[in-house]
DNA sequence: AAAAACATAGAACAAATGTTTGCAATATTC
DNA sequence: GAATATTGCAAACATTTGTTCTATGTTTTT
């Protein structure tokens, strides 16, 4: 079982290569770097990884293995949450980031900078994105992404969701800053449910 | 300048491609896809996108054109930090991650997650994987990830670094903890600065 | 030790795909 | 509107690169 260490090498050279240079390698580029004599051999270790599921790879075609998952989910940042003007058109977003597809496997992703610190004892704080989970419902506890029309008061906000006497809760997790039970129960709209965050420290 | 917008079209079509197929697509498939006729007007664009640095092309290759910067950072995960034996050997990681790079352009980062509340009032919670560069020193106010050797309290630790009267603290964001002064300063070892951190809701 | 299974090599082949050339269509300039 | 430049097309060509074949060495099994 020695030579499993072998098909190791190959497997993690082929996601070195894939991020350093943007495009996979060939068999001939293994044979190069990783010391081996034919591109035959080569060829083999790649079908053998293909048998074990550990990466995939399209017949015929030139470069065109693909290390299983290479790790990143691109989303899009689509605005700002709980400030004056919140979400703008889908269309208008602010550039996509990669996040780690191993944590966040929604379908249905998109970033949110948070701005105002009513999220504060969640630990999520002015400055963060947030990875949100399109959905229009919530469970009770949640934190979510809502939208809802309140005269003065509306816009988008991070809350944390509740139900109770059959009205909905909007709960800031800010000791200093109340419940918002929005008068106009049938204006509020869930954009997603919040699933994970980002921060830069800077 | 009509035509700058068939440019953006194919630009956009091979990032597009290269995240869902994980491997460049070729001149043949933008002809089929962009409903191109030609693979010379396939090649040409892409010529074109070469020449205002919109992306990268290596002559002669397949599939062998990257859109600048795909946006990620593969990052390993070291382990778990502020708890029982902290840090493993380098090898010994429990995988990579793929952060943003347009957030976090340093060299040397891994991410480590964090075990308990001593950071909690700056928004480090337990459970959250911190981001952190590699480096030995750090400047008053930095969150760092530090080692040392005091008998009993040893390991690593996530702590605001401060140097007062000549002596190093490390301060837990945390009122109801106390500054750590190592008493054995000599063995204290920074192992980098927290610059980002990333947290699953789950 | 022979047999069988496996791993690797070297070379040749075939398919995929980048590149060039010449021409037609369309837009731009004068 | 003629001249000129730009853009796009089709087909041929050239290179890269996946794939197959056969031979040889190496390990495992009988």
């Amino acid at each position: 079982m020695i030579r499993q260490e072998k098909l190791m090498e190959v497997l993690d050279y082929i996601r070195r290569f894939n991020d350093e240079n943007g495009f996979p390698p060939t068999v001939r580029d293994m044979c190069r770097d990783l010391k081996i004599k034919s591109t035959a051999t080569a060829y083999d270790y790649v079908n053998r990884l293909k048998e074990k599921g550990l990466l995939e790879k399209a017949e015929n075609k030139k470069r065109a293995v693909v290390v299983r998952g290479n790790g990143s989910v691109r989303v899009p940042l689509l605005g700002v949450v709980n400030a004056g003007q919140p979400i703008l058109a889908v269309e208008q977003n602010e550039g996509y980031y990669s996040i780690p597809e191993a944590e966040f496997k929604g379908e249905d992703l998109f970033l949110l900078r948070v701005h105002g610190e009513s999220m504060i004892e969640a630990g999520i704080c002015d400055g963060d994105k947030i990875i949100v989970k399109r959905q229009q419902t919530a469970e009770n506890g949640e934190i979510v992404v809502a939208m809802f029309d309140d005269g003065t008061e509306n816009g988008a906000t991070v809350k944390r969701f509740f139900k109770k006497d059959g009205k909905i809760v909007l709960h800031p997790e800010n000791s200093s800053m109340d419940d918002i039970i929005p008068e106009n129960q049938a204006s509020i709209q869930i954009l997603g449910k919040v699933i994970g965050l980002m921060r830069s420290f800077r």
